[in-house]
DNA sequence: GTCTATACATAGATAGAC
DNA sequence: GTCTATCTATGTATAGAC
């Protein structure tokens, strides 16, 4: 979160007024983690820039003086998806077998979402409200992290460990698996479900559709 | 969608100030579909009731003897709850073969969610507008629809068709395949995936996980 | 039943004091 | 850098003519 804000902050040197570096990311942060907490809870276009001011105890003018407006603040869309794609990269870098790296990457990304949940939830609901350009950007986001999951079940096919499946609708398949663990946070929460439990789960399931020769669930 | 205006209008004979029911349903009609349309495109918080005049050709005034809040329209998404349940029960009613039924209600899901999209998606983004109390029946909703996958899921595991897998789990599973296809619609046209395609495919990956002895894919 | 006109609240944003 | 006070636009909702 902190460096969501430092790349805000460097990005866009131009809007933020506040020249002392160590007061700007002090502030950008509870400005950054108090419109996640109140957009998740209301919604970015329902929370007014006075509840921000009271959330962060800063007062509508000093606000104003880290943005340019409201919906700047929507950036934290883009800086966002750039770090979650980053960190999910470098996490499979070192595995070679496709097998282990799409069990890697599933896993990666259950645990970074539960550990990032409210931005999960934030750059889901709220990309809406971007401008269609950038929109657009963030769809390209989205594509290229199940690109990631292509990639490998691709691989995997060509050495021939896994069944020739439609690499890219199972790619995509995954994806929603993965994303319900944020977006419904409650039923899994109500049910007693963990982060492991859940992870371990679409782990078996991709694998008995795609491995030729799977374990038997359960 | 011409349903949830005849049931909106005979739960809120109070509200609705227009008497002659020809007029008021077709009006409701406009109201509603112009209410689904707007929210799907910019959001339901972000569309004024001047958008909503506008495109519904009524003034000011007007709408607001059909409606006495804006909010009265979230009201679209408990009616469409209740006739989407409907149908999906209706559907598997006179099936009972546990396979055959878990088939029928995912295409089921799949080509009514493909009829109604811009209903689901409103239904899955703007409950969060509701209040409280109607948010938490909204959830209820939502497990139902899931519970008509594990009771057959469960079904399936006492005939000895199924494998002793987490039917809850798997069921959370189906929904979040099923609620990508009109959460992403984007995804797919741009894919030229087809709906018969969609269905045939969440089949596939559901059956493998399941099934006793599963068909290879592709 | 439907319109026009308008009331009233709340939103985002800025100016200028400190 | 941060605050208070205030401007202006836009939002929801209603009153009363037709």
């Amino acid at each position: 979160m902190e460096e969501i804000c430092t790349d805000f902050i460097r990005e866009n040197r131009d809007l933020v007024r506040v020249k002392k570096q160590r007061t700007a990311v002090k502030n950008m942060l509870k400005i950054f983690e108090s419109t996640v907490e109140i957009s998740n809870r209301k919604g970015f276009k329902a929370m007014s820039v006075r509840d921000l001011s009271r959330a962060t105890g800063l007062s509508m003018g000093g606000l104003y003086s880290f943005i340019s407006s409201k919906n700047d603040l929507l950036d934290i869309i883009r800086v966002g998806y750039r770090i979650i794609t980053r960190i999910l990269t470098e996490a499979i870098a070192e595995v070679s077998d496709p097998h282990e790296k799409l069990h890697k990457l599933i896993q990666t990304h259950v645990y970074l979402s539960e550990a990032m949940r409210s931005l999960f939830y934030f750059v889901y609901m709220e990309t809406r409200y971007l401008k269609k350009e950038a929109q657009k950007k963030s769809m390209e986001m989205e594509l290229f992290t199940e690109k990631l999951f292509t990639d490998i079940l691709d691989e995997g096919c060509i050495r021939g460990q896994f069944h020739s499946v439609d690499t890219v609708l199972t790619a995509a398949a995954i994806k929603a698996l993965l994303q319900d663990w944020y977006l419904k946070p409650w039923k899994y929460r109500q049910r007693k479900i963990t982060v492991e439990a859940y992870a371990q789960f679409v782990t078996a399931i991709v694998d008995s559709y795609v491995l030729l020769s799977p374990a038997t669930p359960e």
